[in-house]
RNA sequence: GGAGGCAUAGCUCAGCUGGUUCAGAGCAUCUGCCUUACAAGCAGAGGGUCCUUGGUUCGAAUCCAUGUGCCUCCA
């Protein structure tokens, strides 16, 4: 690769673009992401599939960043690092993108049979499918390409059938004729977990139902207080249309407005269908009325009433939510339920069977795919027995209460127990086409009569003496019912249980996801792991945040507040956007995201390219060439960011392993940019085109590249590119191989007096509106002068500091202005007249703030009860202060004496 | 309605088991600087009743309680 700095504008910006691309193909040529099972330590990440047909989008950012960030470091430090790649066939989502498709193109689903529909599919799958992976790429995502899977490829497939077959051995999945949660536009079940609730703006309806008997429409309360006069009931409702479908009235038996109505019939409105009045507990006495009209088709509660007093069931809505001629009245049906809502209200206004209507906000149920309100529907699915499930695997919830599995952040804990102990029955069937298509086998009668994964077996199964035809289940399973088994399916651990991949990788080390599919997804990995696996899936899971614009929205599609990240690399970079993207994302807080966060990440690629600059255009001579005094000093600065660089490396380990990776990063940031590049990098260089001693330089390289090799993980392109321009490198190396730096529990070297002096002098010159290029003359008054004498030399260079002279006994005079260093002064002589009045009010100012300091600490130290109670080192830290604010105090006031006190 | 969480500088956050990390970081703002790697920069500065009110304690941003506001999940 050419040493040559070939990236740089004329004004010294850097243009990331140049080379990215570059080198995500040189990393694949050398394939440096493949992995295979060796004696080396694993380190494993399944990537959460994103949806085959989806697009990235910021939230994938994010947590691919993440996954990178976590995977290129196992691999610089040695680990055998594999990172799964793939993509989720998503059946509702994608079945909805083909029937659009299809409908555009003029096509009807229901014209399609299921296998000329699956071949549309599968093509629109080839064609869109994997832009994802591709836009991954650009991110520079360090996956092993070879091994990306797809949910619904065979083996995978395969897996689901024999999972669910295996299930259904153990009795763990029953078929049920149960209320769902049913998607009218998608025409499918969904799962509790894929219902979004929302609230809307609705309106309550309290509608007249007339009392059969209207002899009986007066009542009165045991104390003769007259509470019912008119000849019906009041009922609120926000859901009209479902009046038809009403087969009880229920109040409860405590209520005193309704005790004497109890046993009574009412007609609904219009159709005159005469429905009792039952009494139940589980009626709320201050909502509406007090009085629920009773729907078992077409609620949930409604339904566990209907079962409870063995009401009719009356289903008025078709699979596609409108109504059907059970709705009996040949105004509505065949409408569009929120047409008939709209329109039977009016109806009934008119009819004079409305008391009133009052707004209301209420929650409304919506399909997470397709945005469709939710209509519950009694219909026949499959449910796995997620009590029985647990009962038989309650390390499910015990390893992550006792962080066997890690969840970070650990509050997660607290949430995923609840959902545990409060788990309902998962619903795995859906009326859809797309996907694993159910292995349950029918008679003619529709009776389920064999599980089996082929015809030939379930025949088999059922033995020779039946002869007539089975039919196959029509529906698919659920989605996550293909993505539970991820972690052990992409390794073929069904296909054939002890291969050497599922042996060496699994379980797998982190696992990277949104904490809103904490249910969904994780949860259930977490089950399926010690049903076939009897171990863990993952050690550690990272929930990262819900990016959101600057206003806090989500961002989203229709809102239009998502950048496209694609534009995002293109402007700033993949480096960058990730470090933009990282930089203000601890694990579990949300993301709010701007733009300047990741032009601030570009900035920081900008002052790295620059750095390198510096050193690359230096001119390097021999040591023997090099003044022997700059030579020292040169030593004593490559020390000092030694252990420096050492100090950060142990502190970045320990943020990494609590998951900070905003924290680590930000760690990395002020050492690249405060102690690289203002400091060390200040010291070392030489003067004006003067050259730099050959060991110096040596150093530099070394501590540049170790600096590399530390922020790869974060920042991959920059870092490789710099890599390979400051030393000329084989073809095909790589910094993604280069060990990762490891601390070495070097001592701290001190250079905060030696800072602080440099400081307070740059302070003083930009106060007083001094050029840099003025030098000044020094006198540095310390009781001990080692600290600044041995750096001595870095003082002069870097404050522009032409003479120092020690002196305890020194006095800032008329020229001679005092500085505080510490417990120290340092003395700068100035051509020009010092406003004394004003130094002394700076003076005084200081002194009194630490005479304050001082009470404060005198006051605790004069405390009987701290003395006694407070830990012994404590005490004598506060000693410590009152010494050094006195030794500050002392020094002021001199300084205060010398300017003519 | 149930569960959990959060409230610290203009913004985003850190602050573990109370006391030198105790009022911090980054960004933003302001003031100087085109100083020979970098104006995508350099050198500085300002900025907070640690949400309210109580309590525990020698000592509270930190622990407890109350109120208020916000968020997430579940029904």
């Amino acid at each position: 690769m050419s040493n040559q700095i070939t990236n740089t504008t004329e004004t010294g910006k850097f243009n990331p673009i140049s080379f990215e691309d570059k080198w995500y193909s040189y990393w694949l040529q050398n394939k440096l992401f493949h992995s295979e099972p060796d004696e080396r330590e694993p380190f494993t990440i399944v990537i959460p599939p994103p949806n085959v047909t989806g697009v990235l989008h910021m939230g994938h950012m994010l947590n691919n960043t993440i996954q990178d960030v976590l995977i290129r470091r196992a691999r610089m430090q040695g680990k055998n690092a594999c990172w799964v790649p793939g993509t989720d066939h998503a059946s509702i989502a994608t079945e909805a993108k083909v029937v659009q498709m299809l409908r555009e193109k003029g096509i009807k689903k229901s014209d399609l049979s299921r296998d000329e529909f699956l071949s549309y599919a599968w093509e629109w799958k080839e064609k869109y499918g994997g832009i994802i992976l591709e836009q991954l790429k650009k991110l520079g995502a360090s996956c092993d390409w070879d091994r990306t899977r797809f949910t619904m490829e065979e083996s995978l497939s395969d897996a689901v059938i024999d999972v669910f077959i295996d299930l259904h051995k153990k009795g763990l999945i029953y078929r049920e004729l149960r209320m769902v949660n049913w998607d009218p536009q998608g025409k499918t079940a969904l799962s509790d977990e894929e219902v979004i609730f929302k609230e809307v703006n609705s309106k309550l309806y309290y509608i007249k139902y007339p009392i059969v008997n209207e002899n009986t429409g007066k009542g009165e309360t045991s104390d003769g207080q007259q509470i019912w006069s008119q000849p019906y009931v009041i009922i609120a409702t926000t859901r009209p249309e479902t009046i038809l479908a009403d087969t009880a009235v229920c109040v409860n038996p405590l209520d005193e407005r309704y005790k004497h109505l109890i046993g009574m019939k009412v007609k609904v409105p219009f159709i005159n269908r005469e429905i009792s009045i039952i009494a139940d507990e589980y009626v709320a006495m201050d909502f509406g009325t007090g009085c629920l009209k009773v729907t078992p088709a077409h609620d949930k509660n409604d339904y566990e009433l209907g079962k409870k007093y063995n009401l009719e069931v009356i289903d008025t809505l078709t699979e596609e939510g409108f109504l059907n001629e059970k709705a009996q009245d040949e105004r509505y049906i065949g409408k569009d339920r929120f047409v008939v809502r709209k329109q039977i209200a009016i109806d009934l206004e008119e009819a004079g069977f409305i008391d009133k209507i009052e707004e209301y906000k209420n929650q409304v149920g919506t399909s997470e795919r397709t945005g469709a309100v939710i209509e519950p529907r009694l219909t026949l699915q499959w449910w796995v027995d997620m009590k029985k499930f647990l009962e038989k695997n309650p390390q499910v919830l015990d390893a992550v209460m006792s962080d066997e599995i890690k969840f970070h952040p650990s509050n997660m804990k607290n949430t995923y127990r609840h959902w545990i102990e409060n788990i309902k029955d998962w619903c795995i069937s859906r009326q859809l086409w797309w996907g694993q298509r159910i292995p349950a086998w029918y008679n003619e009668k529709g009776e389920l009569v064999a599980v089996a994964k082929t015809k030939e077996e379930a025949l088999a199964q059922i033995g020779s003496s039946f002869n007539g035809d089975i039919k196959q289940d029509e529906d698919v399973l659920d989605t996550w019912f293909s993505s539970w088994l991820w972690p052990i399916s992409v390794f073929d651990g069904f296909k054939d249980p002890n291969n050497k991949d599922i042996n060496y990788y699994f379980p797998t080390n982190d696992l990277v996801t949104a904490p809103e599919i904490m249910f969904f997804w994780v949860a259930r990995m977490i089950m399926s792991g010690y049903e076939w696996k009897g171990n863990l899936p993952f050690k550690n899971v990272y929930y990262t945040g819900i990016v959101r614009d600057k206003q806090r929205r989500k961002m989203s599609k229709s809102l239009g507040n998502s950048p496209d990240p694609l534009d995002l690399i293109a402007q700033f970079g993949a480096d960058g956007v990730r470090m933009g993207m990282l930089l203000c994302s601890p694990a579990g807080n949300d993301i709010l995201f701007d733009e300047s966060q990741v032009e601030q990440g570009r900035n920081f690629g900008n002052k790295l390219w620059n750095a390198y600059r510096l050193v690359k255009g230096w001119e390097i001579k021999p040591d023997a060439d090099i003044e022997a005094e700059i030579i020292t000093s040169n030593q004593k600065s490559g020390a000092w960011f030694a252990a420096r660089f050492d100090e950060v490396v142990s502190e970045i380990d320990g943020k990494f392993a609590d998951y900070k990776l905003s924290e680590a990063l930000m760690a990395m940031y002020k050492l690249i940019w405060d102690d690289f590049c203002s400091w060390y990098l200040e010291m070392i260089k030489p003067a004006y085109q003067q050259p730099i001693n050959q060991s110096t330089y040596d150093e530099c390289i070394n501590h540049f590249n170790q600096l590399l090799s530390l922020l790869h993980p974060f920042m991959p392109f920059i870092t490789e590119e710099i890599w390979h321009g400051l030393e000329t490198k084989k073809e095909g190396e790589s910094i993604c191989l280069a060990p990762y730096p490891v601390a070495k529990g070097l001592k701290n070297i001190d250079f905060s007096k030696t800072f602080d002096a440099i400081t307070a002098i740059r302070n003083l010159r930009n106060a007083k509106g001094l050029s840099p290029k003025e030098a000044f003359k020094i006198i540095i008054k310390a009781n001990d002068e080692t600290a600044y004498q041995s750096n001595e030399f870095l003082i002069k260079k870097l404050a522009n500091v032409s003479e120092v002279i020690f002196d305890k006994t020194a006095e800032s005079g008329q020229n001679w202005i005092s500085l505080p260093v510490s417990t120290d002064q340092v003395l700068v002589y100035l051509e020009l007249n010092i406003d004394v009045d004003a130094e002394k009010d700076k003076i005084q100012k200081e002194i009194e703030y630490l005479q304050g300091f001082m009470k404060s600490v005198d006051a605790k130290l004069s405390n009987e009860k701290f003395v006694n109670n407070a830990k012994p080192d404590l005490v004598e830290k506060e000693r410590q202060k009152k010494a050094d604010a006195e030794a500050k105090i002392s020094v002021l006031l001199e300084s205060l004496n010398s300017l003519g006190l």
